[in-house]
DNA sequence: TCTAGAGTTTACACTGTGTCAATTGACAAA
DNA sequence: TTTGTCAATTGACACAGTGTAAACTCTAGA
């Protein structure tokens, strides 16, 4: 049955996604997900054809089971590009906590793995059209900060917004994400809203 | 002699920057060090006991022979903490490219090398000295601006000049070390500086 | 009862790091 | 000239981790 195929296929995904979160991404093996799985480790490669892909489908699953969609809500339905800007933030600084795991795990994988560095960078590409649009918003209702192109201010706020920077914030400086979200609105709105 | 000892050292990290830079500082293998540097790989070990020695000693190679001092003096002279910070990240910036090579190496070996984190680590926490250094003489003229103490403006002045963001933005965002060094200081100032 | 599918065990290829032993070649001191 | 030392060489190997392959087991459905 397939049936039996898909829910060990879930219970991989699940294990995966715990045994990363407490490991913070480092050093987790395949051998090591397998054991948490309770299958063997060759059982693994059943369902996922190489590292890459179980990470790359970790990713995507976390996303289903924290609803990304619902969680971007707020930020797309904002009225203003400021309130805009702002929500993003917070919906943004209150979910790299949830995936930092396993988005951990594939970065540090772009070293020797190919594939995994393509499945990163298309994750932050994605996040990168959020950036655009809401420097958008703030644009179309005259408020950018002037010396910004839209696609300048895009970078910088995709690029202030990367998790290694989030990660060394909380790891390294001790900040709580309650904060990072609220000193990260700080400098966004300084820098790109007008006046 | 050991003068031979000290030339054959000197050869091998001139190859290894040579072949970081070249490549990014990824892929790159003992063997291919060797290679570069003209004896066997075994021989590296030699002069270095392991890889992530040999990287750490190449950073340190590579701020002497790029005079790491002297291109902090001009923000160690500066007048006022709005000029020194400035300065500063004139420096910086103007370093990342020259150093990213063994940075990157660097940086991708943490995964499975806790040596390498560690020496990563502690090239670090010398900037945030100097991101410290430059806050605490903004903040000592009465420019730092409203809502920040000393401490919270370096993390965040620190956490914005990390490399990775210098990588995303030349890298992915397609941006010139020039305007690297104009945005930063923009976003720097319009953040940290009073009025 | 036969078959297919999922999973198991065991074994192995491959890559890269790091170690070890035996050897060579050069140079310096006795 | 001999002896000792030191850098470097070659070749072999241990170890970890990923990925592949083959042969076997167990279960459930037709």
């Amino acid at each position: 049955m397939s049936s039996q195929n898909i829910e060990t296929r879930t219970r991989i995904l699940e294990a995966t996604v715990r045994i990363l979160e407490e490991h913070g991404g480092r050093g987790v093996r395949m051998s090591d997900i397998a054991r948490e799985s309770g299958i063997s480790r060759q059982a693994v490669y059943l369902h996922f054809a190489s590292r890459a892909e179980l990470l790359d489908a970790t990713t995507k699953y976390r996303d289903e089971v924290l609803d990304l969609d619902r969680r971007l809500a707020p930020s797309r339905a904002a009225k203003g590009g400021v309130e805009r800007l702002a929500l993003y933030i917070e919906f943004w600084g209150n979910y790299v906590p949830e995936i930092y795991g396993v988005a951990k795990a594939l970065l540090l994988a772009q070293d020797t793995d190919e594939a995994a560095a393509a499945a990163w960078q298309g994750r932050m590409l994605a996040m990168r059209d959020g950036c655009r649009a809401a420097i958008d918003a703030l644009h179309s209702d005259g408020q950018l900060a002037p010396g910004w192109t839209p696609k300048n201010a895009a970078d910088v706020l995709w690029t202030m917004l990367l998790v290694p920077n989030w990660e060394n914030l909380t790891a390294e400086c001790g900040w709580s994400t309650q904060q990072y979200v609220r000193c990260m609105k700080t400098v966004v709105e300084r820098t790109f809203v007008k006046e």
